[in-house]
DNA sequence: TAATCCTATTGATAATCGTCAATATGTCAA
DNA sequence: TTGACATATTGACGATTATCAATAGGATTA
C-alpha cells in the first residue's frame, strides 16, 4: 500500500514523534537510547508507541539485534513523501526540484 | 513567528484539509464554492473551520471581495515547509533539492 | 532453570480534534 | 431600511490520540 499524504502527515503531526525523528538523523539508536535523550518527557511505552506509527509509514528502519531493536530515520521515504506533496500541491514548484522517484509503502 | 514543522504537518494531517487544499490549487474560489466542490462531505461551517487551519499556518491566501472571501492554495509556502522538513530530517538529500529561502510566516 | 534485561502490548484516562446545528457578523440589493 | 446572502463563530458531541501504569513476550546471562 502507498503512504499518502494524509498518513504521513499525521505521522509527522507530533511534537514528541518529531523530536524521536531529529534524535534518529544519520544514527541507529536503541528504543532505551531514544528514552534516555528524551530526557524524562516520555516513558518507555510512550516512546515504543511512537516508534510503531513512525514505522507504519516507513519514517523508521528497523534492525533487531537480539533483544535489542535498532531504529533510525529513513531520510528517504521522507523525501519521497515530501516529493509526492510537492508534486501534488505546488505543481508550479515541482519542475525545480530533484526528489527520490521511490514508491513509499507502509504496512 | 515561524511555521515550524509540527504546525505544519498538523495542518495537513486530515483528510478533509487535503482535499479542500486540492480544491485549491491553482485557483481562487469562495466559501460556498468550496462547499460545493465537496459534494456533501462537509457543511459551510466545516469548511469555514478548515480554511482559518490552512491560513493560520499560511498554506492557503485569501482575498476579500464584498461579501466573499475568495480562497487559493499557497504553493511557495507548502514547498518551503517541505524544504524545512527535508533540511531537518534529510540532511542527506537536502543538498540535491532546490526549494525557496522563504522564511515562512504564520499567525 | 531462574533471574534480568529490553521492548511491545493492554487498558485507562485526559486532551485534542473534526463535525454539525444554531447563530452571529457583515455585505449587498431591493 | 429591510431582507437576502456569504462567511465566521459558538457550543456540543463523538472520535481519535497521546500518555502512563501495569504487564506480557522474548532474549540474554548467571
Amino acid at each position: 500500500m502507498n503512504t499518502n499524504p494524509v498518513r504521513f502527515a499525521k505521522a509527522l503531526a507530533d511534537e514528541t514523534r518529531q523530536e524521536i525523528m531529529a534524535h534518529l538523523c544519520c544514527v541507529w539508536l536503541s528504543v532505551n537510547d531514544l528514552v534516555d535523550k528524551m530526557e524524562g518527557k516520555v516513558n518507555q511505552p510512550t516512546v515504543s508507541h511512537h516508534l510503531k506509527k513512525l514505522e507504519e509509514v516507513g519514517l523508521v528502519n528497523v534492525r533487531e539485534e537480539g533483544r535489542f531493536r535498532y531504529y533510525t530515520l529513513n531520510q528517504e521515504q521522507l523525501t519521497a513523501c515530501c516529493g509526492v506533496l510537492v508534486r501534488s500541491f505546488a505543481p508550479d514548484y515541482a519542475a525545480q526540484i530533484i526528489l527520490p522517484d521511490t514508491i513509499p509503502t507502509e504496512k
